[in-house]
DNA sequence: GTATTCTTGACTAAGTTAGTCGAGAATTGC
DNA sequence: GCAATTCTCGACTAACTTAGTCAAGAATAC
């Protein structure tokens, strides 16, 4: 469950779509430009939030990405999911809730505790609540390089 | 940070040393059948935590392998981050807490308080109790074969 | 000296990650 | 219709990690 550049670039552009996206599509040069993500790649990982609905996009001159839905709408479990897959710690707790409860080992339960609690973390947590953090941090930069 | 085989049959293989491992020293042929792990590949993570001071290991007939310290003084998680390295759930949280906070985007302080809480608990567990609650998933299932 | 058991390092196959590249499709404006 | 812009998609790659295997060797017991 590692989160690598997928997990994080991919947040780091839908934070950018709440931020900057309120009037019309934002392109994927001026996301990679703010972001410092590869153009090339970025694509692949709007692809997938396209595919999973959380953006649309759209062709042409004047085109780009936006977000599909509220930002306060958009929980950070299931972003993350979508672009990182399961996010579970052990193959032994991946999804297939199938009732199999066999070859559990001792400390598969330590870990059934950990994964339940850090998915009810991700899920408490909101594009918004992250668009409003990355604001202020950028607030904090800006001042703290005027005084 | 996920969880592969190394940290799975290393951990087991202690399990099994402290449960069976009251009377001298096992081997770790016995260890490989009880627990399912492929002889060779156990002899690498026996010898890292041989490395890391949780056993000690004597050659020679009648030899094998022993915990160094009581079962009840030895933490999961030191356990597991000696089999598998880091176990920080993104590269920006790996530890080298040299103060620098630079780098970070929004959604590093949700993954901190994940992290923060998944080593609290896994330092909360024990050997012993890992060992015990072995112990009784074994008479769990024996009795109910028995029935 | 021989059988036993651990020790170590080299090696490998398969899979994953983090990208790059190029051809193409849709849209806009003229 | 043409040209410029912007997204779309699949193929490809290099580097790394994982999960092992294997063989030579060292220590010990008898
Ligand atoms: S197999 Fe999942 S905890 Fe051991
Ligand atoms: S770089 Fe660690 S949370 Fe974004």
């Amino acid at each position: 469950m590692y989160i690598g550049t997928k997990g994080d670039y991919g947040i780091r552009a839908l934070i950018d779509l709440a931020m900057y996206g309120g009037a019309g599509p934002i392109q994927r040069a001026e996301i990679a430009r703010r972001q410092h993500i590869p153009e090339a790649y970025l694509d692949h990982l709007l692809a997938q939030l396209r595919r999973a609905g959380f953006i649309q996009s759209t062709r042409g001159p004047g085109g780009g990405h936006q977000l599909n839905r509220p930002a306060a709408e958009i929980c950070l479990l299931h972003a993350l999911e979508t672009l990182e897959g399961s996010l579970a710690p052990m193959p032994c707790l991946e999804d297939h809730d199938d009732g199999e409860s066999d070859s559990v080992c001792a400390q598969q339960w330590v870990w059934r505790e950990i994964y339940d609690d850090m998915r009810a973390r991700l899920q408490a947590v909101t594009l918004a609540d992250l668009a409003a953090r990355e604001q202020e941090r950028l607030r904090a930069l800006a001042t703290s390089y005027s005084i």
